[in-house]
DNA sequence: GCCAACGTTGGC
DNA sequence: GCCAACGTTGGC
């Protein structure tokens, strides 16, 4: 994805939630638009992913982003492209409200306010990883080879990520 | 409902 | 900056 622009609504509220399943994802953001470092700089270091203006990552942001999920935070087009860090889910699928604002990049004149066409979620920050885990290397660990993000011609903003691929990769930056 | 034209993403 | 891959749009 690209252009994040504000910062974040969420009311954090603290209280514990039981989690029936926890997900994975990842979600990808140009490290010059809006890196882990600017999400870990933010007012409770939390931000609303708003400007997703694709369908299917808009059924993953509205349907699937659970409380308490994890997501990776991915700097895409960057040098070199890796995964940063982790965030979390702290507010579950709403109306994307830049979609509404004629001044905002992500302005889209078709979306309607009484029938949102675009969502989004609050992320925050969780950690930065001390060292990034670039595609080239990702690219080399055999269990990962069916991961969406490593796909040929994977474009897609906001992935899952499975159980498997969440281990081999979090035990990777814990040795980096 | 097909598909060409166009726009965007994102690795390289 | 190039360009492949993909998504969207709109004419028919």
């Amino acid at each position: 994805m690209a252009a994040k622009s504000s910062t974040s609504e969420s009311k954090s509220k603290t209280t514990a939630k039981p989690k029936t399943s926890e997900n994975y994802w990842l979600l990808k953001s140009e490290e010059a638009v809006f890196s882990i470092q600017d999400l870990a700089k933010a007012p409770k270091k939390t931000t609303c992913w708003d400007g997703v203006r694709n369908y299917q990552a808009r059924n993953f942001l509205r349907d699937s982003f659970k409380l308490g999920d994890l997501i990776f935070y991915y700097h895409s087009n960057s040098e070199p492209s890796a995964i940063a860090g982790i965030a979390e889910v702290v507010k579950e699928g709403y109306p994307d409200h830049s979609a509404f604002d004629p001044d905002d990049v992500h302005f889209d004149p078709k979306s309607d306010k009484a029938k949102p066409t675009w969502y989004m979620i609050d992320v925050k920050h969780v950690e930065t990883f001390k060292k990034p885990l670039p595609l080239e290397l990702l690219r080399q660990i055999p269990g990962l080879s069916e991961m969406a993000l490593l796909q040929k011609g994977s474009r897609l903003s906001v992935q899952p990520v499975t159980a498997k691929e969440w281990k081999i990769i979090t035990e990777l930056a814990a040795k980096q």
